[in-house]
DNA sequence: GACCGCGGCCACCTTACCTCA
DNA sequence: GCTGAGGTAAGGTGGCCGCGG
């Protein structure tokens, strides 16, 4: 699938996360296809519901290197449908260690006992998150006799530290989408404004001289498009044009581009959503 | 080659526990 | 000491993918 970034890599706390907008992907050590590594945000995790996709950084070349792929999957892995094993031998007292909070002989197995990592467990894994976020199981179970962890606490902690990681993301993603919204409206109401100013300009009697009819709108800000990154600016799928705010004020101020049937002719390519209200 | 079952991994949601104000 | 909020380890579930029969 060699999936791209679709670019806006943000740094959080020197977590390089690649925020891929609409198709985004990225390489996991373990996925050849990077499977599941590229999802969908349920509406309930972004108000403004701009379906993004979050995309970790692309490891596919630490994937080949480490063995990632099939080779992954050859090694003994020690998550879900083995955790089951791995749980029924911990029953058996089995315990590789569960000593991170000191505490390791006070489970009688019916209570869930909550276990601290101790700050330095926390700042490896951490280390390691920046690496990869991902992890094979070699380095699981390297990772985890080094932490002196269960390969299922390791895995467990990778995954929670990818999901703290995503809503993270989201807040952030969720933030500038709503300043996004609120240029855009400070824009269409400036626009409006302009508009009404230029019908009113034009059923006005002739100006006396051409300096008088020098009503430059000049002195607004740049519209909203020029000020937006160039990934912003799209290009629509179904008409190939450049999409964005640029394209539907273009639009706005052509009239003829609407035709008798089309009510409204907007090239607005929305990059979350892939939709094109073309 | 298509199909199916299985194992593995992941995201996501939830629960339970811990810490702190 | 009690309490509520926030953080986080861990449990559970479902989906996807690769592999072998």
């Amino acid at each position: 699938m060699a999936q791209e970034d679709g670019g806006g890599h943000l740094s959080d706390a020197g977590l390089e996360l690649g925020l891929s907008l609409g198709g985004g992907g990225g390489g996991t050590p373990n996925a050849p296809a990077h499977r599941g590594s590229s999802r969908r945000l349920s509406p309930s995790q972004c108000p403004l519901e701009p379906s993004l996709t979050l995309s970790m950084p692309d490891d596919a070349a630490t994937a080949a290197a480490s063995g990632g792929g099939g080779a992954a999957h050859s090694v003994s892995s020690l998550s879900v449908g083995a955790v089951k094993r791995e749980r029924a031998e911990e029953a058996d007292g089995e315990r590789v260690s569960s000593t991170a909070a000191g505490r390791d002989d006070d489970d009688d197995g019916s209570t869930r006992k909550k276990l601290r990592l101790t700050k330095e467990q926390s700042a490896l894994l951490e280390d390691r998150f920046r690496e990869h976020s991902t992890l094979n199981p070699k380095q699981k179970v390297a990772l985890a006799k080094q932490l002196n962890l269960r390969p299922r606490q390791v895995e467990v902690w990778f995954q929670n530290r990818r999901a703290r990681t995503k809503l993270k993301q989201t807040e952030v993603d969720c933030e500038f989408l709503k300043r996004c919204c609120e240029t855009l409206t400070e824009e269409n109401r400036r626009l409006q404004r302009e508009l009404q100013e230029l019908r009113a300009l034009k059923f006005a009697p002739p100006p006396p001289s051409p300096s008088s009819a020098a009503h430059q709108p000049s002195a607004a800000p740049p519209p909203f498009y020029m000020q937006l990154p160039a990934a912003t600016l799209t290009i629509c799928p179904s008409c190939e044009r450049v999409g964005g705010p640029a394209s539907a004020a273009k639009v706005a101020a052509d009239g003829t581009k609407a035709g008798p049937g089309r009510t409204s002719t907007h090239h607005f390519f929305n990059p979350f959503t892939h939709s094109a209200a073309c």
